[in-house]
DNA sequence: CTGTTAGCGCTTTCAG
DNA sequence: CTGAAAGCGCTAACAG
């Protein structure tokens, strides 16, 4: 409110001198207003907003080795199965004064590692990655760091810190032992290739307890490529019955071959999907599919490295936040 | 590679000492290679990977006042519509070395402000918003600061700074010609109530030249809103013809709830959407919609911001990258 | 081509 | 409760 142009930004040596007071004492009555009078404080109050003051956290940072942001390494940003832990976890951690630096770690992990130095060199306070750290090289370097780690969206017994996901072998499994339990026999599987995703499959296989034929595509799936997959598994066996799609996405491009070649859905074909998307449930037929709960791994994720960050006892170290498969009209029981 | 603990992190000093160079033929062998001596960078190269160092960006940022980093600011990330976008700003800026600091202003101008401010107090080097910027205090404190602004997905004669996006009015003159030339004379609008949704339907009206039966539902609009809409349409006018829809999804939406309810699309009711979402072309039957290049508004956002940080002139600060309608079968013309 | 000298803006010591 | 000194890790400016 003070300058038209721009004459420099203000810094706290300012504030202090318009306050009448210290450089020291304007820092205290900002950021710890407890040690410092309130009569300081108002004075210095009034002193930020008459010269428009705005901190500098990359100075504070450097100092108190705290930059108050958080790196959160994801795949792909436009995979929208990743969308609410993003979210969340932008949320979570402003709240409490970090700032979220997105990376793209792609879906091979050779890029995996050159962005992690990327985001080490602004010097985190923690770091979230989507999916696990497989790299040795990686994982020596995160945990030489020092700075809290949270793996998500998968489990292992080998975390390099903390986690907060669920079992895709499970979720493969419960998947299959579904189909299984409807009656469903010549089954089939439409994947993406990326490791998360062949883990489901493995789960599924090993309910059905031998091989099924499947249609494998270069990760991220997408509705596109599902009317293809469709198009490849009745090549391979024109009487399937029931097919696990890796996305809902890619379900959804399933049912819709399907329905373009007249096949009726869950008449003709039953078919489940992965991540419960927003559309799942309002689509014709509603999609049968396995329910994540992104954004509360997102919320965990922050709030444990935010608990780390302050110094706090982390209770649980690891949290498998589950997953459920939410039935729909794609696999509704009916007299065929 | 060279301790197993964490015995603090190696700095620009260790390496100096390690190569036997000074500080600063250190710090220029890493960063302007062009002033040191081939035998010189050699040996600093070396000393690097022995310590395991990794540059401090924060500290260097502080001196040089490039913090290299772009603040980015959306509505929600949750949105599909901005993802290309970000995803483009992401990858070209970090192509450039620049991190992006992604930040949700919401719905509502009240969080912008102070979205800012917490922008700021990283010292971005520069800035990307979606949307106008619309509030005076913000338009004045972004002048004011002094760094490249670049406001993208919509249009004005009042840029902050720069500008990349389209007009919305026209996407809306042209989506109504278009229903109005193949035809169709009751029309229906189903839209979101943010600025933009709301500048293609004056667009729209302008061009029809009067009222429409209209369903407007709180941003962002929803698959699931988009039935809801069509129901609200049809109590307005049952024999509506041709609905635009302010989304893909919602759009989607409405043809499902059109299906359901036995109306054939197109014959007893045409749509189009916006946005171009990666299934419109794929469900069935296709959805025609206005096509935005998002991606290319974030490459050239970014390019923008990269090219003024590196003193270039800009040749274009405000860049039209319009749109077209991509006609598919959702309106095609059809004896009834 | 290399080195020395000053800080960037703030916070952590340690004293009053 | 307040202050003075020191320095986080790096780079710009000037000297050699």
């Amino acid at each position: 409110m003070s300058h038209g142009s721009t004459p420099k930004a203000a810094t706290l040596h300012d504030v202090a001198r318009e306050a009448g007071v210290s450089l020291i004492t304007a820092s205290r009555a900002l950021s710890k207003p407890a040690l410092v009078s309130e009569k300081t404080i108002e004075r210095v109050r009034g002193a930020v907003s008459r010269t428009g003051y705005i901190p500098n956290l990359l100075a504070g940072g450097l100092k108190s080795k705290r930059s108050m942001t958080v790196a959160g390494l994801v795949p792909v940003i436009s995979v929208p199965q990743f969308l609410p832990t993003v979210r969340a976890l932008t949320e979570t951690l402003d709240a409490a004064g970090y700032q979220l630096l997105l990376g793209q770690s792609g879906y091979d992990h050779s890029r995996e590692e050159k962005l992690l130095n990327t985001m080490i060199s602004r010097r985190p306070d923690g770091i979230v990655v989507t999916g696990l750290v497989h790299s040795p090289a990686a994982r020596e370097q995160l945990q030489r760091l020092g700075i809290p780690v949270v793996e998500t969206w998968d489990l292992s017994d080998r975390p390099v810190d903390m986690m907060v996901g669920f079992s895709h072998v499970k979720v493969g499994s419960a998947i299959a032992g579904f189909f299984l339990s409807r009656g469903w026999q010549r089954l089939g599987i439409a994947t993406g290739d990326d490791h998360r995703a062949m883990m489901r499959c493995q789960g599924f296989l090993a309910a059905v307890g031998h091989e099924v034929p499947s249609a494998i595509v270069p990760a991220p799936s997408s509705l596109e490529r599902g009317r293809r997959a469709l198009v490849e598994l009745l090549e391979k066996d024109p009487h399937i019955e029931a097919v696990y799609c890796s996305s809902d996405g890619f379900a959804h491009g399933l049912m819709i071959e399907a329905r373009s070649r007249g096949l009726r859905i869950p008449q003709d074909l039953a078919v489940c999907g992965f991540g419960d998307a927003d559309f799942a449930a309002h689509i014709d037929p509603s999609l049968t599919t396995a329910h994540i709960d992104g954004a509360e791994i997102g919320r965990l994720a922050a709030q444990l490295i935010i608990d780390r960050c302050a110094g706090k006892p982390i209770a649980q170290p690891i949290v498998d936040v589950g997953f459920r498969i939410i039935e729909r009209q794609s696999t509704a029981a009916t007299a065929k």
